[in-house]
Order: C-alpha cells, then sequence, then structure tokens
RNA sequence: GGGCAAUUAGCUCAGUGGCUAGAGCGCUUCGUUCACAUCGAAGAGGCCGCAGGUUCAAAUCCUGCAUUGCCCACCA
C-alpha cells in the first residue's frame, strides 16, 4: 500500500461523496419502532452561489445529522432552495440593468420565465456546493419553495386561513418602498441613523391672533394634516382644547382641528403635533381613534401627489420640503429649524428610504397564532439553545402585530385571490372559478399581488413533506426534530414556522431551535464585499479541503455566539486533518510491515500494559463527554475536545508508546497487544472524528485492512463496553 | 426608552463554587535517516474590566459601575 505523505482533498473528496451518494447511504429507511431525527435545511436563496453562512448551518447540521447516523438513528436532512422573493427580483432587475432593461421592458409573464430559468442555473450551483462541503442530505427529496405541488399547498393554507378569518384584506398603513414598489413587512424595513433637522411651524389658530407651533422632520407632509394633537395633560395647551380650537392649516385652504391624544409626547418639541394619518403610523392610529381624514399627498413614486396642491404636485419628497419651508418663511409662518438625530426605515434588500404609505394590502391576524406559538415554547414542546433567545422570542411575539402578506412583486406566489368583476365578491381559488358564488357572474380577475416569501418558507417545515396530503413522510418524519438556523431569521422565519406549523398541522414543526451567529473576520468585522473581508466558502474548500472548513467553523464558536474566520485559523485546522491522515498513515503501514496477525486473534490473548488501559479508559471517557456535548448542542467543545485527544493523548502519547514497544518487543504477544491499541484507536478515533471531518475520516477507512462496515458514514457509534480491555 | 450579550495570555477562545486559571495561533530555545517541519520537546507570557457583597473557599454566585457589540420600540 502506498500512502500520500501529505491530505489531499482534492484528489480524496469528490470520490468519497460520490461513494456515499452512490450507495444511498443519506436515505433514511422508515422504521416504525424507531424515532428519527430530521432537520429541514434552511433553504438557501436561490438568487447567488452559496456564502460563509450558509457554510455554517450546512457544516453544523452535517454533524448533527452523521452523529445521529451512527448512533443507529434513521436519519432524515432535507435540501432545498428558496425562492426569495424581493431579494432575487432585486438582484434580477440588477442583471437586466446592465443590459439597459428594467423588468417592465420584458412584462410580467417573461420577466418570471427568465427569473425562474437564472434561480435554475443558482440552483445547481448550490447542489455542487453543498456536496463540496459533504452534505450527507437526501437529495432525492429535495425540494423548491416554487415547485407545483408546494405552491397548491401554500394555496391551501391561504384558504384555511382566509376561511378562519384570519388572513384579510384592509386599508393600512404599510412600509413602502418606492424603489421596489411593493409593500413591505415591518422585519423588512431597516433604520439607520440619520442627520436632519427639527422644523417648526406656525398653525395659525382660527378666530384669533394664536398660532400652535409644531415640530416635524419631514415638512412636505403637513400639506397632509388633518389635525394637530396635544397630550390632553399639558397644561400649556387646556384652554385650546377647551374652546374646540381649529387651525389654518398654512399653504392650503383647510381647517384642521385640535385634538388631544394621549400618544404625544408632553416633553417632546412643542408639545404639539401634525397629525398626517396617510404617511405616519401613529398619526394613523391617531386618525383612526378620531375619525380623521386621509389625504393622501405622497404617491407610490415618492413624489407629492394632486392632493398636495398645484404648487406642490410632482415634485419629489425632498424638493418639496424645501419648498415649503421657503414658502413658510415668506409667510412668516417658520418658527425655525433645529439640528437632529433620528433614524430613519430603509428597504432591507436596497437600501431606499420606505415611504408610509395607506393602501389596500393582506395581512393575517397573527394574536392567536402568537399565543399558541408562545405557550408551544412555555410549555417546553420547543426548546431553544441557547436558552436566553425564548426571551428575546417571547417579547417579540407578545407584541407582534399583523403581518402583511402581500407584495406588489412579479417574483414569487401569485396570490389565490379572484375578484368577480360584477360584484366584487372574493373567491379563493388555485384556478379561474367558473361561477361566482353571489352573483353568478364569471368574469374574474386574480389579484396581481404575490405573496411575502417567508410566507411560504414559514411552511417549510411539512411543505416539504407534502401537506396538507397526510403522506408516509409526514406521517413518519413530521414534526421535525432540529431547526439550526442563524439567529438574525429567528423573527422572520422561525417565528412564522412555529406559528403556520401549529396552525397547519396542529403540532410544533420542530422540538429544537438552536440557533448560531453571525460569521464576522478577526478583527470581529461583518463580512461584506465592499469591505473585501468576505471568506468564500468555496475558495476554502478548494485550497484546504472541506474538513478544515468545517472545523474552523465549529471550532471556538459556541451555541448563538458570533463564529469569528480567518485564514489563520483554517490553516490550523487544515494541518490537523494532515495530523489525522499522517497518524492513520502510520499505523496502517506499521501494521502492513508487521504481518497484521494480531487482526486475526482474540484480545484475550494479548498482554496489555497499564498505558494501554489507560488510554481506552480515557477514550470511554471522552466519547462519554462528546455525547454529552451533543446532547447539549455545544458543537465546539465536541470538537475542541476530539481535537485535543486525538492530537495530544493519540498521536503524541499512545502513537509514540506503542512505536517504541513495537520496535523494542520481545514476545509476539507484547507487540500485538501495542499493535491492537493503535489499530482499534484509530479505528474508534474515526467514528469520533467522522462528524465533524467527515472526508479524511472516511477515505481512511476505506483503507483499513479490517473493518465490519462497507463505509465509516453507516458505522457503528462507539459503547463504552468496546473500551474495556 | 426597553432588553440581551461580552469583558480571562499579544490574538481567538475554553473554563459556572474547590489542586499551582487552560488550549490553539503567535513568540523564544532546542530537536529531523524514525507517520507528520502542515512535526516534536521545553519555555516566556494573566491584579480573570472596576468596586463592593455572599462563602471556609469566587474568573465562576449577588449588587452596582464602566467599556464594547447587538436586538426591540409609533425618536413627531
Amino acid at each position: 500500500m502506498k500512502i500520500d505523505k501529505n491530505y489531499k482533498p482534492n484528489k480524496i473528496e469528490q470520490k468519497i461523496y460520490k461513494l456515499w451518494e452512490d450507495e444511498g447511504y443519506f436515505k433514511p429507511q422508515i422504521n416504525r419502532s424507531k424515532n428519527p431525527f430530521v432537520i429541514i435545511m434552511p433553504p438557501p436563496n436561490a438568487n447567488n452561489a452559496l456564502h460563509v453562512g450558509n457554510a455554517v448551518a450546512i457544516a453544523i447540521e452535517d454533524i448533527m445529522i452523521r452523529y445521529h447516523r451512527l448512533k443507529g438513528e434513521p436519519v432524515l436532512w432535507v435540501p432545498g432552495t428558496d425562492h426569495a422573493g424581493i431579494m432575487t427580483q432585486v438582484v434580477y432587475e440588477r442583471e437586466l440593468a446592465k443590459k439597459g432593461k428594467s423588468r417592465f421592458d420584458l412584462g410580467r409573464n417573461e420577466f418570471y420565465k427568465q427569473t425562474y430559468a437564472f434561480t435554475m442555473k443558482n440552483r445547481q450551483v448550490i447542489r455542487d456546493q453543498l456536496k463540496k462541503l459533504g452534505a450527507s442530505c437526501d437529495w432525492t427529496r429535495e425540494k423548491f419553495t416554487l415547485d407545483p405541488d408546494i405552491k397548491e399547498s401554500v394555496y391551501e393554507t391561504f384558504k384555511r386561513l382566509y376561511g378562519d378569518g384570519l388572513v384579510y384584506q384592509g386599508e393600512r398603513i404599510i412600509n413602502w418602498c418606492p424603489r421596489c414598489q411593493t409593500a413591505l413587512s415591518d422585519l423588512e424595513v431597516v433604520y439607520k441613523e440619520e442627520q436632519t433637522k427639527l422644523t417648526y411651524i406656525k398653525y395659525p389658530v382660527v378666530g384669533s391672533g394664536d398660532f400652535i407651533t409644531v415640530a416635524t422632520t419631514r415638512p412636505e407632509t403637513m400639506l397632509g394634516d388633518t389635525a394637530v394633537a396635544v397630550n390632553p395633560k399639558d397644561k400649556r395647551y387646556k384652554k385650546f382644547l377647551k374652546n374646540k380650537t381649529l387651525l389654518k392649516l398654512p399653504l392650503t385652504d383647510r381647517i384642521i382641528p385640535l385634538i388631544a391624544a394621549k400618544e404625544v409626547d408632553v416633553d417632546f418639541g412643542t408639545g404639539a403635533v401634525k397629525v398626517t394619518p396617510a404617511h405616519d403610523p401613529l398619526d394613523f392610529k391617531i386618525g383612526r381613534e378620531h375619525n380623521l381624514k386621509i389625504i393622501q399627498v405622497i404617491g407610490k413614486d415618492a413624489k407629492m401627489t394632486a392632493k398636495a396642491g398645484k404648487n406642490y404636485q410632482g415634485l419629489a419628497t425632498k424638493e418639496c420640503a424645501k419648498k415649503v419651508i421657503l414658502d413658510l418663511k415668506k409667510l412668516g409662518l417658520l418658527a425655525g429649524q433645529t439640528d437632529y438625530a433620528h433614524s430613519v426605515g430603509v428597504c432591507e434588500r436596497c437600501r431606499t428610504t420606505i415611504e408610509p404609505l395607506v393602501s389596500k394590502q393582506w395581512f393575517i391576524r397573527t394574536k392567536p397564532l402568537a399565543e399558541a406559538a408562545i405557550s408551544a415554547v412555555k410549555s417546553g414542546k420547543i426548546k431553544f439553545y441557547p436558552k436566553r433567545f425564548e426571551k428575546i422570542f417571547y417579547h417579540w411575539m407578545e407584541n407582534i402585530k399583523d403581518w402583511c402578506i402581500s407584495r406588489q412583486i412579479w417574483w414569487g406566489q401569485r396570490m389565490p385571490v379572484w375578484r368577480c368583476k360584477k360584484c366584487s365578491n372574493i373567491a379563493i381559488s388555485k384556478e379561474r372559478p367558473k361561477k361566482c358564488k353571489k352573483c353568478g357572474s364569471k368574469d374574474f380577475v386574480q389579484e396581481s399581488d404575490t405573496f411575502d416569501t417567508w410566507f411560504s418558507s414559514g411552511q417549510w417545515p411539512f411543505l416539504v413533506f407534502g401537506w396538507p396530503r397526510q403522506t408516509r413522510d409526514f406521517r413518519y418524519f413530521y414534526p421535525t426534530t432540529v431547526m439550526e438556523t442563524g439567529w438574525d431569521i429567528l423573527f422572520f422565519w422561525v417565528a412564522r414556522m412555529i406559528m403556520l406549523g401549529i396552525y397547519c398541522t396542529g403540532k410544533p414543526p420542530f422540538k429544537y431551535v438552536y440557533l448560531h451567529g453571525l460569521v464576522r473576520d478577526k478583527d470581529r468585522q461583518k463580512m461584506s464585499k465592499s469591505k473585501g473581508n468576505v471568506v468564500n466558502p468555496l475558495e476554502v474548500v478548494d485550497l484546504y479541503g472541506s474538513d478544515a472548513l468545517r472545523m474552523a467553523l465549529v471550532f471556538g464558536s459556541g451555541p448563538g455566539n458570533d463564529i469569528i474566520i480567518s485564514e489563520e485559523k483554517i490553516v490550523g485546522q487544515a494541518h490537523f486533518i494532515n495530523k489525522i491522515w499522517n497518524a492513520a498513515r502510520f499505523v496502517l503501514l506499521t501494521i502492513q510491515q508487521e504481518g497484521a496477525d494480531f487482526l486475526k486473534k482474540k484480545k484475550e490473548s494479548f498482554s496489555f500494559s497499564k498505558n494501554d488501559k489507560l488510554f481506552f479508559d480515557n477514550l470511554a471517557r471522552l466519547l462519554k463527554e462528546v455525547d454529552s456535548c451533543f446532547n447539549e448542542f455545544n458543537f465546539h467543545k465536541a470538537a475542541e475536545k476530539i481535537y485535543k485527544f486525538f492530537w495530544h493523548n493519540y498521536c503524541d502519547r499512545t502513537i509514540e508508546d506503542t512505536k517504541r514497544r513495537i520496535k523494542e518487543a520481545k514476545r509476539p504477544e507484547d507487540k500485538e497487544a501495542a499493535e491492537y491499541v493503535l489499530y482499534y484507536g484509530l479505528v474508534n478515533m474515526l467514528k469520533i472524528l467522522h462528524p465533524f471531518v467527515p472526508y479524511v475520516s472516511e477515505s481512511i477507512y476505506q483503507m483499513l485492512p479490517k473493518r465490519d462496515k462497507k463505509a465509516l458514514i453507516i458505522e457503528n457509534w462507539p459503547r463504552e463496553k468496546d473500551f474495556k480491555l
């Protein structure tokens, strides 16, 4: 036998993956007498190649999957990809822009077709990458969120929600992205700090020389004011409130009332707030409570509408603000400006400033769903690792607001909503309804909106099993065991899966939630293309191998903590992989040279030394520790313990000790005892190493002269009694 | 405004009541015909953020403070 002096990942990894895949080791045997271990892979977005964050998830999930497979449980890991609504639309629109085109040049159908082809290409890239990373997932069950059967299931969920009164259409103030031209949920808005001015404007009191001064960061919205509000407890304004004061809205010919609203902060600005129900969430709320008119002065294009008045119509909001200030100054109604720092909402995907607008959208009534989700966690049916995220989860769930699920984009699942042209009655149906149930008309128009991408991914753990059909897979594999993902999508995804899972299936979709952190560079900087510190997982794999990357990602990264990754760390782990390779090389070459007669003999016939017993005792202890690390989701600890034990116990002590004994042995039973320790020490180490470094361990296993199974991946996890000498 | 986390060697982190506080990387010295120089042996390097408290005993538990990072919120 010839063995390379160093581990060469490129030469080996592809061959090993093919062996596993061809033998069908990733596909579980359904066995009703055993509980399966199931993970649904968080589906990567099909608009790009994998990034290092995906690699973290893959590494951790594959570690769990391989461990439980070795334990003899039926394991299933379901791969898939997400169409990733807005993000993908933005990405593909950028592609089009490079050719000087927009989606409107293509039209809805052609745009969808091209984007679909684009995601299919990415899907193939992602598949290849997952394989390179060693993901032992069941490819026969792979899914995409736009597969026809998935879409049908999503429609069914929507239909049920609608039937139960948990989904409704309504005019509400929503977050509008003027660039994406769509409504967004609250979660899809991120805030960034901005230096701006606080503008003070005097509103004349009708029938007196008095003024009420308001403060605003957005002077242009005053054109849509329908009231001014003060806190009822504010002494300064008591007499005005008592007299039912009316105010003349400057720059318009409107008369608006002064009203009392407890939401107004006495200490902010002048204590008087201009109320623009059409363009501010708080004002919208106050407006509803006081039956105020909603006057939309800003359009979906972020320009002033006709209702803003002739002088302002068509201006961009910023331009309009300047003009309003100028005009107020002329009238002597500008009471001054001060510097002010506040945060502005921007679109999570394209960073355009969000325009709050009143618009007709579809919402999910989340309160009842959230209550069920909270109690699933409170009762321990779902457990979070690390536990601290439970508190964060509760806080969000307890303050949840209705979820806007309609998007005015083209890429995604079009809502199965049909409106009768004659009587406006709504029918929920996958296909065009035959006849309106109310008026009998056959004339329908389909809702042009698509679903929020998280509406479908929020159902992923049961969609992949064919729900609502009670398939064999659904009955056996659902609920799943562990949901492993990044904490950054706790609300976006995990929370929604729990709500929709319980609603649709009556059961929480998983038992454990394991949340990993964000990947950062060694200066704790977030990775971004502009900083140039992005680690491309596939480049790392090409250079150092998949095993080294996996180790580097789990080593030293506790649950929920940021994951620090650097070239040095990966190199260090590549050294470890090489160490494993070389230890095996030594063992295999040694026993080959010595004839390996010990393999045919019973261990009772060898005379073991004190060190031999000590080594196996220590190995038994390692095994116990590793098992308990897995039970507590402490993969980093398990990795560190195994690393240390292999290198400093097995290599530095046991190999050195046995090496000497084999050389100096006087009696064959002494030599054979040493060989036994060397060999079975290695075999058992390989099993324990395998979840973390599957490629190098399997490639060594394939070279063993004596093995119980065809492959290490399906071996039996060691038991303590295997270590009794 | 509310909340969460972190703070231990130059760097990245272990260590949740009990020997002299540990590991990897880095650094210093020595060592290769022996599996691996992608290696081995030895070594230097710590007021465990600060201040109190509980305890026979505190890096570890409690209180306060500081610094850093993050999350949430209708900051007009």
